[in-house]
DNA sequence: CTGTTAGCGCATTCAA
DNA sequence: TTGAATGCGCTAACAG
């Protein structure tokens, strides 16, 4: 049996209260905190979380629902989460909800019901009803790489509209004139790239014909496919943006199966630099994302939110992309 | 304030512990059930669970320590593990060990202050050390992937060195003489199947020649300089092993790079096809372990452990591995 | 600064 | 089968 409170008040002979109080960082007489600190030493103690949880109605636990732990991207984030959790004593629960909205909807239950003080999601649902659980029980959330109009959470994400705009200048400023887009049509990160880069190159009088607008899944297969089939074009792009990670990399995978080689055939600017610059030649350019701002702010936001019973307007945050220039743009100009 | 079982003896007239009795399956009147379960309703009323944790000094929580959050093989696993404890109303708090030792260790003890029922490792540590205080503390462990002498471990994992010797005996089947094996020293797992594919090369007449053994760390970049390294020689392998997915990723990448082909050139056999057999040409011939068999194992495991209170000597439970067979090895027979 | 007391929500005796 | 009573380990009043 783990000792409990009442072992270290029969041998310090000091009240429940005080002890009590030390462990929650309270002040007591130096003497007696060094009593009870030989004695939790002595004994092994350490706090039954859920006998104060029960008490101060915290489980010190937060729910983390993330729309696929195989992929690279949550994995990423869901590091940089558990740091910030743990150094802060709060543990992380996580679901997963495969891209599924009912499963998300369930997560968010599943939270409730194991007592957690907030939520983090990476959501894969457009709609805001698979939180009304959280709502109803009045527990915060925070909301990570998308926002939902109307749910009034806080929110930690990109400009994806702006970092598009960024991979659109790039090509500008190299002179590409007949640009590619290869892009998630499934999801609002995906969807908002896509609009931004269309919208700038428009603006710079070099709209992107609709052949060269490859809408499909967020997926290897997806990027590798519609690589294949422009390369197969009698009309070529000089340069295609591919929007995510996965597409990235099936891109890459098609371009050097064939007989057409980055950059001299074909420019890639690449978006979500995880690991594949480790390894593919050229050195891919890439609009990267603030992984571990990004992590650790949601997290720290909803640390806050716990404590704080924080109840102000949801506030987005907006982290800032950049581009790591590599060698996979040509310069044309 | 969420309804208590107050509530529901309130609103029923019974008393708290024939409620109590319903809420954990026990025998009541049809009459009362009926009561029972209309109050439940109406007051949308849910067990608190750090209550009764208190009494039952269980929290329905499994930790699971994973080497690296970040790959798809823990990601793949977590998926599975996750899924059974959440049908059967257990949560999963994941700690990342980032194949760090002392982080392991911290984790485990995190867990412990968690209070959680049960823990499920996916170890980075050759030693036990790190599971002192689990065993201090009578919580069972299920290691899963990699098993550690002298843990008194349940564990789930492949026979590696078997699923090693299926791969080179493929090989050998399809006539190559000249064979290389690109693997992780720095693990267990690594070094395993490196061992197997040796012996049963060595055991057919056709041992490896050192510079065909390219050691290194478990990544891509490790298989993508390997794989460089092997076709730069004046006289190339035929065939190459490479013994996990980010180094069968890297050499794939390596190879179609390069100016030689696979299987042409260069017959490539795999490991763990996670992702990669939906993207690349050719398809890969891959020795694929059961990634799902193993992460349901793991989870009803230590959910058996949990319930049984089980003290019996330590079992390990070895999956069988397959081969997939596609088009990346050339018959030369 | 310290001690006494009550009670968080529930499961589990033991009687009835 | 049901009910009344007890206590799991801790925090938070409140009084000293």
């Amino acid at each position: 049996m783990p000792a409990t409170i009442r072992d270290i008040k029969d041998q310090t002979g000091l009240s429940l209260a005080t002890i009590s109080k030390y462990l929650n960082g309270g002040n007591v007489l130096p003497e007696n905190k060094v009593k009870i600190e030989r004695a939790i030493n002595d004994l092994d103690y350490q706090v039954n979380e859920m006998a104060r949880g029960l008490v101060t109605n915290m489980s010190r636990t937060v729910g983390v629902s993330v729309h696929d732990i195989g992929s690279l991207f949550c994995g990423i984030l869901l590091r940089y989460i558990g740091d910030v959790l743990k150094n802060n004593g709060y543990s992380m629960i996580i679901c997963d909800s495969r891209d599924d909205a009912k499963r998300e909807e369930e997560n968010i239950e599943f939270f409730i019901k194991k007592n957690v003080d907030g939520i983090i999601v990476i959501p894969s649902s457009q709609s805001k009803d698979f939180l009304k659980s959280a709502k109803k029980n009045n527990i915060p959330v925070v909301l990570l790489d998308r926002s939902i109009t109307g749910s009034g959470c806080d929110c930690v994400r990109i400009d994806n509209r702006a970092a598009a705009s960024l991979a659109a200048a790039l090509l500008i400023d190299n002179g590409h004139k007949a640009n590619a887009i290869i892009y998630s049509s499934v999801e609002y990160t995906g969807i908002e790239r896509y609009k931004g880069f269309l919208e700038t190159m428009s603006d710079a009088g070099m709209p992107i014909p609709e052949e060269f607008q490859m809408a499909g899944t967020h997926s290897i297969e997806h990027g590798y496919r519609s690589m294949n089939e422009l390369l197969s074009k009698k009309n070529r792009p000089t340069a295609v943006f591919t929007t995510n990670y996965e597409l990235t990399l099936g891109a890459v995978m098609a371009v050097n199966e064939s007989k057409y080689s980055c950059p001299d055939d074909i420019s890639i600017i690449g978006f979500d630099n995880l690991i594949l610059s480790h390894v593919v030649q050229p050195k891919m350019t890439m609009v990267v994302q603030p992984m571990k701002e990004m992590g650790e702010k949601a997290a720290q936001l909803i640390l806050f939110k716990i404590k704080s019973k924080d109840k102000d307007s949801p506030m987005e945050y907006v982290l800032n992309t950049s581009i790591e220039v590599g060698n996979s743009v040509l310069n044309l100009a």
